[in-house]
RNA sequence: GGGAGAGUGUCCCGAGCGGCAAAGGGGGCGGACUGUAAAUCCGCUGGCUAUGCCUUCGUAGGUUCGAGUCCUACCUCUCCCA
């Protein structure tokens, strides 16, 4: 179905994931004929990356799959800038500290999808390698950069790129900090062509315009031939961006979004996102894939469990994926209490001394106040052990401890918290 | 530098004759229907020790029994003129 002779491309295509390539037959022919190097720029801006970035890490993993070499760029010095591409406000400035930290944060993500260090070090192609382009941007002496570099930009040109143009049609204030981030974007390109050899950025379709600018200057300073290449942007069938959910981003890191509610997630994708959502974030067999896609009606759930399981496998591992179907399998389908459901601890004394139901799922996290139980509980959407409450007024006591010493807290049909007295 | 306008419920957009916890959307949450989906319909969407109290309309003052609304200064952003 591919036109592609190289498997890289191919298996992107068919997967999904490109919306845009420049040249694609040459870029083809390259990763054809040999291993090439490509890189992807993660943004700095949170403690960790969420269900977003995953679709860029996917590609990464493919890249080295297919016998190529990917770096992950991690945005240190970018960051202290901020990309305007898509947004209409500024973003308010980082600290370093805290860029510092989200860095840290992210890398650990990327070593559950990448091989970094095997034998052979840095000099072995089949090795993925974390850069941070604050190595190099923030030595920088801005003279010496303008005329570098500067040179070879013509505002002209930049203001009609959609990043910069969106924000001036708005008019909305774009401060000359940020006009600047596709400059130094083009720039880290160069720079890992120099350092790493590398020849292609991918990204969102959104960072079209800056890959492309990363593309000119790379000819007009070292005559390099570079590439781009695009994925598009996701949205579910219904339209809404991906990665939300009422207790926000959906991150992917196991302290900030459990194994349990990641997988559940996955689980409630909506039929028509099924097969695309197993193509781009599972890596199953395209056949399997479309045994799946295939299931109609009610059968689609069994689709969804797997996308569910091989989502949570790769971010999380084998074992938190299967306790977490495990755990979903005992709570949606016997009504069961499962003990690997979230969990919250309290003092037992507490519990003793009778507590209140506002305050306990306040405490356990399923409301944000008071206010917002006692709307619940008139919802009637309260329950504790699988009991419906009517009341603000109920407490929880001793009693309700089940013998396996945990209250279950649920608010509607699909969010349940344990609280552990201890 | 001169002139005109804007800033509203800490998710977003947006109404708002001096009586306002503040219209209406979107989004989100809950309920019904289903299949833990979508669509549709319904309810909720400042806080509290709650028939009351407290905090909200860019910031700080002022007028008033009472200010999102009127006045003054300041901040930020747009637009026009120089």
């Amino acid at each position: 179905m591919s036109a592609y002779k190289s498997d890289f491309l191919n298996i992107l295509a068919e997967r999904g994931f490109i919306h845009q390539v420049s040249e694609p037959d040459a870029l083809d022919a390259r990763a054809k004929a040999g291993a090439i190097t490509g890189y992807i720029g993660f943004d700095c801006t949170a403690a960790s990356l969420h269900v977003g970035s995953l679709l860029p890490i996917m590609m990464l993993y493919w890249m080295q799959q297919t016998g190529h070499r990917p770096i992950a760029l991690m945005g240190g010095g970018t960051t202290r800038v901020g990309d305007p591409s898509g947004k209409d406000e500024s973003r308010r400035i980082l600290t370093d500290e805290m860029i510092e930290q989200n860095l840290k944060g992210i890398r650990a993500i990327f070593s559950k999808f990448l091989k970094f260090d095997g034998a052979g070090g840095n000099a072995d192609k089949s090795n993925a390698i974390m850069a941070n382009n604050a190595d190099w941007l923030n030595k920088l002496n801005y003279i010496d950069f303008l005329r570098d570099v500067g040179k070879h930009f013509s505002v002209n040109r930049m203001l009609a790129f959609d990043s910069v143009k969106l924000r001036l049609d708005r008019q909305q204030e774009l401060s000359f900090l940020e006009f600047n981030y596709m400059v130094l974007q083009a720039y880290d390109f160069v720079e890992l062509n120099k350092h790493h050899g590398c020849i292609l950025q991918m990204g969102g379709s959104d960072q079209w315009g800056n890959i492309v600018n990363g593309i000119d200057l790379g000819r007009r300073m070292i005559n390099a031939q570079l590439f781009a290449l695009t994925s598009p942007l996701i949205t579910t069938s219904s339209g809404a961006k991906m990665g939300k959910t009422a207790a926000g981003a959906v991150w992917l890191d196991a302290g900030l979004v459990s194994p349990y509610d990641y997988w559940q997630y996955w689980r409630n994708t909506e039929d028509g996102d099924v097969a695309r959502f197993l193509k781009l974030f599972t890596i199953l067999p395209l056949d399997e894939i479309a045994r799946l896609a295939a299931l109609k009606g009610q059968e689609i759930n069994e689709a969804k469990k797997v996308l569910a399981s091989e989502a949570t496998a790769l971010v999380h591992g084998r074992p938190a994926a299967i306790e977490a179907g495990e755990t979903s399998r005992k709570t949606f389908e016997e009504g069961a209490t499962s003990l690997a459901l979230p969990t919250v601890s309290v003092a037992r004394k507490d519990v003793a001394a009778g507590l209140g139901v506002l305050n306990a799922f306040v405490t356990a996290g399923l409301a944000a106040s008071n206010g917002e139980v006692r709307r619940a509980i008139s919802n009637n959407a309260v329950a504790v052990n699988d009991v419906r409450i009517t009341s603000d007024k109920h407490t929880i006591g001793e009693n309700d401890i089940s013998s396996d010493g945990v209250i279950k807290l649920s608010l509607g049909k699909k969010q349940h918290v344990l609280l552990k007295p201890s």
